[in-house]
RNA sequence: CGGGGUGUAACGCAGUUGGUAGCGUGCAUGGUUUGGGACCAUGAUGUCGGGAGUUCGAGCCUCUUCACCCCGACCA
């Protein structure tokens, strides 16, 4: 490819609105373009990049028996009314008639196709288990696309889905599948990413992982233990949070007064004491009917809504009002005589507390010395508080959590029968019973991953490819290309490294040095090879690394050769044993 | 969905009190240059997001509508 006829500008500038540099440095280097909120088109090199993952992917997901097969992206609203999920899926999920008036989805995952497929050819036991996987357009109509590549509305997902007949056998794919996935993300050049456990939400089923590539732009917080003997790392909203409070003296029960205080701050001010020994109440309503929900959990920690969103099996917002109808006392609920209509629970941040603060249940007034089991009696305790960084990890037992921020670069569920059931789906087994399958889902994005390999790996000057997915391996510059004999060396080099196997940029264009290497930084290319009558004049032409690691002068005659030692020993970096 | 903001040339932006649109980059042509975004000269490019209104006159004022960006809620 000659850089005089890629198609894709190259800018000095972007909007200053745009703050990830992944997304600064894709848009400056004619990588992609915005089409609309959420959706891009791809210019040539990304398209590159996208079909290099692409094919990493394929390779990993046939090693491990993946059969690639394509659903649609238009599906009719009946295959997920059959799941259920097209009455579940909120504003999400994009839906339209068709000319006769029959409602469509625009797909958004594909469990329901997958089950679709599979249903009525693995009939029988002697066909399991197996995986069928794609590589697709999906639309998820979000509610604010972000971050360029990183949070859109369409874009290119690699999905699959596997069918077992056992749990056993679920669980021994699964962690096939997740070898599968490690060897991916590092394939494609990605250094700093972790596994985690993850909150399995609404997809279903039980064990869950996502995959995470440690960035401070990511939008999902981590609890990683920082003892790498431990390892344990989980998603703040899966994290279970472990408290080993001390007793301290057993007071009495008093009441105190204490008018307009508030806040926690303001009473740990107001009473000289620790958050610790406090006692908060949280509010939430339940969203199907707006009945109320209070959660007591120790005053410093907060209530992690999705375990709540999981325990009570409910969507709940915040309250953002407490009516006094209610019998709850805005400011100043406690456990002792609670009297509102609410459903209560306790955190077990608040086990073995001695002596609590909390409030009165009326106005301008708190309670101190309170003993849970003695002034309320045996409560149930519940796990409902988020994780902190330099709490107790939950594995190894000791104050080592670190939070991090994470972007999700793929993720793996073991789904269980919730499709195969709903959508009756069933094989019959060696004694001729019918049985569900049991499923696991596998999803990255491919979008988000280009995205992340250049957030990860960068400069101030341009993305820094790894070599196995960059758009082209080498870059020829021309220094001089009105000077015959820097053309003809040009030109054999363009003819001789693509018979050797590689991709080739050629910058043929009559600009200026300065203009030129800035564009070969925003192209990214691993190698560069640099051709000006300087060099020429030495016999000679440079060979460089993107990263600037690595300079030498070859002579003309060697420059092929050194360019394959060189992408050699790149491509080792991203190979895997 | 709530809060804030922006729409003017390909990109980044300016545009005063309402008087008929400009700067930088880029692009085209010619010339001088040539190792980190050169210089000179000449030139082309506008539905000022759309619609309606006020006015002799609207990029600017009013109403309306659309799009996009940022923060939050949400994120199967």
């Amino acid at each position: 490819m000659k850089v005089s006829s890629l198609l894709g500008e190259r800018l000095k500038t972007v909007s200053d609105d745009i703050a990830i540099e992944s997304q600064s440095l894709m848009l400056r280097g004619g990588y992609i373009k915005n089409v609309g909120n959420g959706i891009y088109s791809f210019y040539p090199l990304a398209q590159r990049i996208s079909r290099k993952i692409q094919n990493i992917i394929r390779q990993e997901m046939d090693a491990i028996d993946g059969q690639e097969v394509l659903f649609p992206v238009v599906m009719p609203a009946s295959l997920w009314q059959e799941s259920g999920r097209y009455y579940s899926i909120g504003a999400e999920m994009a839906r339209f008639k068709d000319r006769s008036g029959a409602d469509l989805v625009l797909g958004m995952t594909h469990e329901e196709a997958s089950v679709h497929l599979a249903k009525n050819t693995a009939k029988s036991y002697t066909q399991y288990p197996f995986m069928i996987y794609q590589i697709q357009t999906k639309f998820r109509d979000e509610a604010r696309a972000r971050g360029g590549l990183i949070r859109v509305r369409e874009f290119t997902m690699k999905d699959g889905y596997s069918f077992h007949t056992s749990q056993e056998d679920l669980e021994k794919y699964y962690y096939r599948c997740f070898d599968a996935y490690d060897r991916i993300f590092k394939r494609v050049g990605l250094k700093n990413f972790v596994a985690v456990k993850s909150d399995s939400g609404m997809m279903g089923g039980s064990v869950s992982h996502e995959f995470m590539l440690l960035t401070p732009i990511g939008e999902d917080t981590l609890a990683i233990c920082s003892d790498e003997k431990c390892g344990y790392r989980a998603n703040m909203e899966a994290a279970q949070t472990v408290v080993n409070n001390i007793g301290g003296e057993v007071e009495e029960l008093k009441e105190v007064s204490t008018p307009s205080v508030k806040t926690i701050d303001d009473l740990c001010a107001f009473l000289k004491t620790d958050a610790k020994k406090l006692c908060k109440a949280v509010v939430y309503q339940i969203n199907e009917d707006d009945s109320y929900v209070v959660v007591f959990v120790r005053g410093d920690l907060e209530v992690n809504e999705t375990k709540l969103r999981n325990y009570l099996k409910k969507e709940i917002h915040k309250a953002q009002e407490i009516t006094v109808e209610s019998g709850i006392v805005a400011g100043f609920i406690g456990p002792k005589d609670f009297k509102g209509k609410a459903k209560v629970l306790y955190d077990s941040s608040l086990i073995g507390i001695n002596s609590l603060i909390s409030g009165a249940n009326k106005n301008d007034t708190h309670v101190t010395g309170l003993n849970i089991e003695r002034d309320i009696g045996k409560v149930e305790y519940v796990d409902l508080s988020k994780i902190y960084e330099g709490a107790i990890c939950p594995k190894c037992g000791k104050p080592t959590i670190t939070l991090s921020n994470g972007i999700e670069i793929g993720n793996i569920f073991q789904l269980g029968t919730k499709y195969s059931k709903s959508m009756n789906m069933t094989y019959v087994d060696e004694n001729n019973t019918p049985q569900y399958p049991i499923m696991g889902c596998y999803g990255i994005g491919v979008g988000r991953l280009i995205a992340s390999i250049c957030e990860e790996s960068h400069d101030k000057f341009g993305p820094i490819w790894p070599i196995s997915v960059a758009p082209f391996d080498v870059e020829i510059c021309n220094l001089r290309a009105d000077d015959d004999e820097v053309n003809k060396v040009c030109e054999e080099l363009y003819e001789t490294l693509p018979r050797m196997g590689y991709d080739v940029l050629y910058d043929d264009r009559n600009i200026r040095p300065g203009s030129m290497f800035a564009d070969a930084d925003l192209f990214g290319c691993p190698i560069r090879v640099i051709v000006s009558p300087k060099n020429l004049a030495n016999g000679v032409v440079e060979i460089v690394t993107r990263d600037k690691s690595f300079r030498i002068e070859k002579p003309v005659s060697e420059a092929a050769e050194q360019v394959m030692f060189l992408a050699i020993k790149l491509e080792q970096e991203y190979k895997i044993k």
